[in-house]
DNA sequence: TTAAAATATTTTGTATACAAAAACAGAAAT
DNA sequence: ATTTCTGTTTTTGTATACAAAATATTTTAA
């Protein structure tokens, strides 16, 4: 078992409160006041502050609400988005580790066969895996930032489940297990396109 | 005359250290005290401890010092860097303007014919041009934070001035202005590969 | 009734105090 | 001399108080 708890205040706060956007308690647009927040986790202001800030940096909070990310905030995400996995996936083709390619055949398994969780965990862990293989912490944080945001959506995506994602998943896989690098990027691209234009649509409900 | 200046000190001392960093007043590595620098400030720790947050988020600060990116990290940022640039000046050749033509083709100007300084500026104003263009908050954002970690070694750069770089740089702008867009990318690429490698070479001493 | 001004309320920014933790220094033991 | 322990000092994390700024509300005038 990993006891990642910290007894940190501001840590527990920046958890917390970053929990609660993304599982949507907190729903875009809402107002984040400092007191409030403090007394519904019995602690004082200084620390809540502090991780207001930090989600701030994030991306999550934007003049003190819960950002709501506007159609042109989520094309210009996925550009760099679609810059970043295609370069990560071509580089999947050509120097991928056996370890990972079983990962992320796993995970193209259970997202066909798990339960609704399940499925969204391996789908987001699909894309990790290829980030994290180029090995570039710089890049993998970016990343990360910008998937919370997207994860913003998640909710939606579970609910309004796109059909062909696992099939991409499957062909991008092939691709990168056959090594064609050219294939596997031209792949990644199409996909993440449908997956913004599914997110946009949505957006709109 | 813009009148910038905020009144808020957590700005203040955001600025104040930031200058501090980059201009090399603060060296690489150095320990950042709280109250040490609030003093200097003439204000509470508490604004200056805002202050340092926020640095550290945006890479420049690391466990309350200055960082002090090994070679890898400098690989890293250049391979994420290479990346943006190289879409960038893709998207420049395909549709920039003929007024962003001509800032460009200035700073190329100025790279030869300026003072110290002014080249310094003009160089790096080149390629705020190049990424500004694209027109993508996003992209911008994570392109100046980068840059800016790179700027930590503005120094070395400046005064072992690496001779061909205004000649890459007007090749670019030949490049975009022909609308090449394949041989701006590649011209691109090569030329933040010398760029990575000088600073290597650089950091050593 | 609507618009404007004035007032009250909330919320944030900053300073300060204190306790916990970390860093440091010196003494004792190997 | 090197390491380990002890105590001291520094530095950070958190709570709290208060003032400035921003919001909301009421009152007044048209």
């Amino acid at each position: 078992m990993t006891k990642k708890s910290t007894q940190l205040a501001y840590i527990q706060a920046y958890e917390y409160i970053r929990d609660q956007i993304l599982n949507g308690e907190l729903e875009r647009g809402t107002k984040l006041v400092e007191e409030r927040l403090a007394e519904e986790m019995g602690i004082s202001r200084t620390p809540v502050r502090d991780s207001i800030r930090k989600l701030e940096q994030e991306g999550l909070i934007k003049d003190k609400r819960v950002v709501n990310p506007s159609d042109s905030d989520l094309r210009d995400i996925f550009q760099v988005r679609t810059l970043l996995e295609g370069f990560a996936v071509r580089h999947c083709a050509m120097y991928m580790s056996e370890g990972d390619l079983d990962k992320l055949q796993e995970c193209v398994k259970v997202g066909r066969s798990g339960t609704m969780e399940q499925v969204m965990t391996a789908n987001k862990e699909f894309h990790e895996i290829i980030i994290g293989a180029t090995n570039n912490p710089v890049m993998i944080d970016i990343f990360e930032r910008m998937q919370s945001i997207i994860y913003l959506f998640r909710k939606t995506v579970v609910y309004h489940k796109r059909p062909l994602l696992i099939d991409e998943h499957q062909d991008i896989y092939d691709a990168i297990a056959a090594h064609d690098a050219d294939k596997a990027e031209q792949l990644m691209k199409a996909h993440l396109q449908l997956d913004l234009e599914f997110c946009l649509q949505r957006m709109k409900g």
